[in-house]
DNA sequence: TCGAATCTTGACGAAAAAGTATAGATTCGT
DNA sequence: ACGAATCTATACTTTTTCGTCAAGATTCGA
């Protein structure tokens, strides 16, 4: 379970981004500041842009806007467009090893940790959406305190998914 | 921000060693109760084994013990010994692209990413603690409800990290 | 209109992770 | 004592991820 580089990354730049206020900045603006390279600072705005979450114009004057307000991008949805989510629901069953022949789940009766994940996946993407880009650029900002004022919201509302398993057969 | 193959499979067999209740699993017998193959399981019984989650009895008939009850095994400990955590505290400023020649961190100000992911990572990782093997094995347990109710501890309680950044220069 | 500055795309190589193979060490049962 | 069943360790191959490179497309300014 760890960050990955696009997420973090892109984050960043994105961040640099926000501090623009509605002024384009330039790949090679973005990529000193962060001291990435340019293609690399590219590549990542690429897919930011294919995500609708910047806007860029080429040509000579050009560089890359946000589309909405800082105030407007939580940092979960945002992390999901860089990278993966915690647990990759369609592929999950298939992709990795472990399965029989038939290519069906050879695991606990009914793929239980699933129903783990899928409540971990909710749970961290829910907080994080309670922190917007706004919120990172604020100076002196108490991240404990900004997350527990907003999250008294109904987070494990709805009834998660039930875990059960099969005993282990020797 | 992804679970991990070894996270994923780890726990899986360590669940079947939990379900075992004291009698020693064999690799094998894990290795086909999981569909994976027999090394592979034995490199995964490696880790947890050098962290001294489990113990093994070598020769005719051996296998693999746990060594505490799985009452005692919370889901936060145990994955942070399979994989890495969320943000590597000693290498976050070296081993990523974008530092300065002298090999300090070239972000912003004083790293404030940092404080975020410390504080997810903190988070998530008590919360995930708050649910032990045992409670994978009940059936039908509902998750959701199960961390809310223990949740009502202090994981908020310490004062977190500062953020702050300097602003962008153009 | 030309050229410089910019974004866009796909292919490529390097590094890390995942999983396999193999040889070896230990213990038990007969 | 021997052999079968087990764990252990290391090296290897494959796959995925990371980051770079190079060629192309677009726009602005002079």
């Amino acid at each position: 379970m760890k960050i990955t580089s696009q997420e973090e990354y892109g984050l960043r730049c994105l961040l640099r981004l926000a501090c623009a206020e509605g002024q384009a900045a330039t790949l090679p603006e973005i990529a000193a500041a962060e001291g990435l390279s340019v293609p690399y600072v590219a590549k990542l705005f690429g897919v930011l842009r294919q995500a609708g979450l910047i806007d860029s114009i080429r040509g000579r004057s050009g560089g890359y806007r946000l589309v909405k307000p800082p105030e407007e991008i939580g940092l979960g949805s945002l992390l999901l467009v860089l990278g993966e989510p915690l647990f990759d629901e369609p592929t999950y069953c298939q992709k990795h090893a472990g399965n029989a022949e038939d290519g069906n789940c050879v695991r606990h009766g009914d793929c239980s940790l699933r129903a783990l994940w899928q409540t971990l996946e909710q749970w961290v993407r829910g907080s994080l959406d309670q922190i917007t880009l706004a919120d990172l650029l604020r100076k002196e900002t108490r991240i404990t305190e900004l997350v527990r004022s907003r999250l008294s919201q109904t987070i494990f509302a709805d009834s998660g998914p039930l875990i059960s398993l099969t005993p282990l057969t020797r």
